[in-house]
DNA sequence: CTGAAAGCGCTTACAG
DNA sequence: CTGAAAGCGCTTACAG
């Protein structure tokens, strides 16, 4: 329907979209309203005066230069009166680069106070800032009832790629990717448990866990630890049963015994790290280090157990996992794992990009990107007494 | 220029976009190139034998069920493997609803570790939920030297109204706003000292700093507190002065002198926190208390006198200003003054909306929204020794 | 410096 | 259930 570039229109109303009941079959004017159109270029070109070109050119700040000043001036202060605003559909339609990546964070828990998201969306608009690549960070939790890529559609409206960082996707879900019209890319602790992501189409980056857990429990054995437990997180998450692997095999590598008695699996959060002292605290007469699955618990297990009278490192040794910012602010500070943020940003926006380019071919691209993390060595380690 | 349809054509290629200087005027061809052009729904449509029609209902899922089952899925299959991308601009600008609101960003210092902007964004991207409404969080560091409302409209490509968090405006960004063609809503502590919200037309949010620095200097006065110094953030900040404000409205009202060699102006980290204790561990001959501009400060504050010997709060109460999650779970836990987040972040989509409603409208909105913030007292407070 | 007009890549009422 | 065609609101090469 053509409403041309009328600003007052006499209109027929509809009552939620329509007719009433009551309504004849040859419709009848309810009432003359207002049409509450958007102000378009067309219209708004008509009441300056000018061509719908030249408002163009005076609008856009790549343009503006090419009107003469006291026409775009004009213009200028008209469109700011009449809160004249270019569509921004339009624009990306007409514009040549990249529209933005969009960042998927996970919607609940205050997802932002989460340093490992934070650490990596900081990295990700880092490396895409170096390619003049905007990216735009969005709220999203999947309803695993409804289609998923009709959901990922609607969040990113406008944007050209999506890097998902949210809930854990299912088989189902990464299957339908095949279908999504858009470049994607996840984070390893994404997967399902059950899959292998050499054997997706779809591009992975992530930590190796593996090597991380490997890490610091071989540093406590090289300390002269014998007895060591571990506290970790949700065992239904990939990265966590990762992590425990590089745990048991750096124990194993070692002639290490581990007793699945001295094996926990808590949230990942200081409140449950607080908690584990309770039943932690008994382990002490023989377990003399804990392995914990992130930095939180292990802060949080300190602060326990310091109520109760035990010190860290003197009398217990304690790691965490990711160097968050107060793993080093803390006093003692902690001994950790620092996460590969920076490389894992760069792979993330690059594989975005290669998809990009990609697009039209028939080629799919599985990739799978794992970097290396880093031992951090502090202060909540030491020798085992006696 | 029309390129129809066609999947490869011949092109003159041109190095950076100019012919070689050695160019004869009458150009020649250099390569046959496979033109790289994205794949749109007419090219698409022809390969699939069916009508642009039925490709867009098919791969929109809105409407993908009026086609028929078999149609649709094996357009989508071919999409899936060509790699077909209905164009973001394209949809946007044919959608209905409005483009997704633009939160800015400041882009350095890993912004997104800083729980002031975390807890703001967490509230927005809720309080926009409830209005069905998307919300992007984009870095964004504007440069003093360039055109601010050109940096704006390209960081905000396919948004429809900003949210601006990043570094302070001047009154030159702030008068050249009103000739910015979007809702634009900003924060108060973004503003230069020298403006008066209320001679703005852009809408304000913020909180009430000097209520939140009079609530939490009264507080210490009422546990018997004679000798308060202050530590505050950089001088130059809004949000820095007025908190000073508050400090000082509540001591003269209360009788108590303030000593400006009692008052710093330090950065606001933890480690700006940890260095003062220096200079402030010999005031502690009279000073029973510090009033801090922020939770980083304090807690940095607490632990350089404790390695001092000085412990809090008996020997001296210290106060933060946020309500950070340190300030909960630190030891002893932090007296603060909790932010009114959830109420600026709905205060701020709210705006946007209003603004959006009202374009084309003649009417400027002024607004200034401020909220009042809750005094939470904990451990680091107690009546001076002695 | 300005305007007429083609075009961007979709969606959707309308007519089969 | 499908197709032809108008339209969304801009931008930009082309021709003054």
């Amino acid at each position: 329907m053509n409403r041309g570039s009328c600003e007052v229109c006499v209109f027929l109303t509809k009552e939620n979209g329509v007719f009433p009941d009551e309504t004849p079959l040859v419709p009848v004017l309810h009432h003359v309203a207002v049409m509450k159109k958007r102000l378009n270029i067309v219209t708004f070109s008509e009441k300056a005066g000018v061509s719908v070109a030249t408002v163009s050119r005076a609008l856009n700040p790549k343009t503006a230069h090419i009107v003469k000043p006291e026409t775009r001036r004009r213009i200028q202060d008209l469109a700011a009166q009449l809160h004249f605003t270019p569509h921004p559909g339009a624009r990306i339609l007409r514009g040549t680069s990249m529209a933005p990546i969009a960042i998927l964070l996970r919607n609940k828990d205050k997802i932002f106070l989460s340093e490992y998201y934070a650490r990596l969306m900081s990295g990700m608009m880092h490396a895409a800032a170096e390619r003049k690549q905007v990216v735009h960070a969005i709220a999203f939790q999947p309803d695993y009832e409804e289609d998923f890529n009709e959901q990922l559609t609607a969040a990113t409206v406008g944007c050209g790629g999506i890097i998902y960082l949210s809930d854990t996707l299912t088989a189902r879900m990464l299957i339908g990717l095949e279908r999504l019209h858009q470049p994607f890319v996840t984070i390893s602790s994404c997967l399902p448990m059950g899959v292998d992501p050499s054997d997706l189409t779809v591009p992975v980056f992530g930590t190796e866990e593996k090597t991380g857990g490997y890490m610091v429990t071989e540093h406590l054995i090289e300390l002269g630890h014998q007895h060591i437990a571990h506290l970790n997180g949700p065992a239904n998450r990939r990265d966590v049963r990762d992590r425990r692997e590089g745990f048991e095999a750096a124990m194993a590598d070692h002639q290490r015994v581990v007793r699945s008695d001295w094996c926990f699996n808590e949230e990942f959060t200081f409140e449950s790290g607080v908690a584990a002292a309770d039943y932690i605290f008994p382990l002490l007469e023989k377990v003399t280090a804990v392995v914990c699955g992130n930095d939180e618990q292990a802060l949080g297990l300190i602060r326990g157990l310091a109520t109760k009278g035990v010190s860290c490192p003197e009398r217990v040794s304690v790691t965490g996992f990711d160097d968050a910012l107060w793993a080093s602010r803390h006093s003692p500070a902690l001994t950790t794992i620092r996460q590969p943020w920076l490389k894992m940003a760069d792979a993330s926006v690059r594989m975005i990009h290669e998809l990009h380019l990609k697009d039209g071919m028939k080629k799919n691209s599985r990739e799978l990107n794992l970097f290396t993390p880093e031992l951090i060595v502090r202060e909540t380690t030491a020798a085992p007494r006696g």
